[in-house]
DNA sequence: TCCTTGATCAACCTTTCGGTTGATTAAGGA
DNA sequence: TCCTTAATCAACCGAAAGGTTGATCAAGGA
């Protein structure tokens, strides 16, 4: 699990991005060279590039030497890391949206309790 | 599962923020107003505010209406959406990785295979 | 050696993001 | 009615994102 946030801010960035996301898909079938990722888009090979580099800084990608070529590898452990983050909120507790006005009335709730992120 | 684009550029870059995702963890515990979930940060909360819509526009919270309160509630079926999105490309086929070298050899891979998001 | 291929670096531009402050709206309560 | 509380709107600002073009580097191959 990642509890470092700005591994977590690096991540989620990186995924909110249609042609990032893209490459993560096609890199689910193998590994591929950034030519090759760049092809299915209009944009320049260098903007395709700045996208690999995003996804490498956040981990979700890694890359090796062959050659003059650097082919892109999906790095699932880091894909896993993210949904145990969103897991450990996707199961809200039971109850806890029966009744607004009961929270609300009955003093102020969890008030002043220090919001912290795992 | 969310197919539309922009809708999971949206959530993912509403979970790119620590002050977003700590908001998200406190909203796990139950619903709060939006002085509730400022209270933790040192920004004002007119910032905190703007997160919260962020938030709201991605559809991972909802709001309700108490009198002047406009308590903001989790919105579970979204973050899941998001774990079902990243489940899809997590587990990768057994063996793509076995030889780089040998798929690179073998012709030109998947080369010309258009990349595409489901 | 020279040329080609694969990929990055560098500089620049425009748009969006995250924050601020000040004013305004909305709903009760005295 | 007037005041307080809850929250948003509006205008503005600096930093970062995402794109471009042009130059450069690294590794083979003829």
């Amino acid at each position: 699990m990642i509890s470092d946030s700005t591994a977590l801010d690096s991540a989620f960035l990186a995924l909110a991005d249609p042609v990032r996301r893209s490459i993560i898909a096609r890199l689910s079938r193998g590994p591929a060279t950034v030519n090759e990722l760049a092809e299915p888009f209009e944009i320049s090979k260098q903007a395709v590039s700045k996208h690999i580099q995003v996804l490498e800084q956040a981990q979700l990608v890694t890359r090796t030497r062959d050659a003059q070529r650097r082919p892109v590898h999906l790095n699932p452990a880091r894909l896993e890391a993210l949904t145990a983050w969103i897991d450990q909120y996707r199961l809200v507790r039971e109850g806890q949206f029966r009744s607004l006005d009961a929270m609300l009335q009955s003093s102020a709730g969890q008030r002043g309790a220090k919001a912290k992120e795992q």
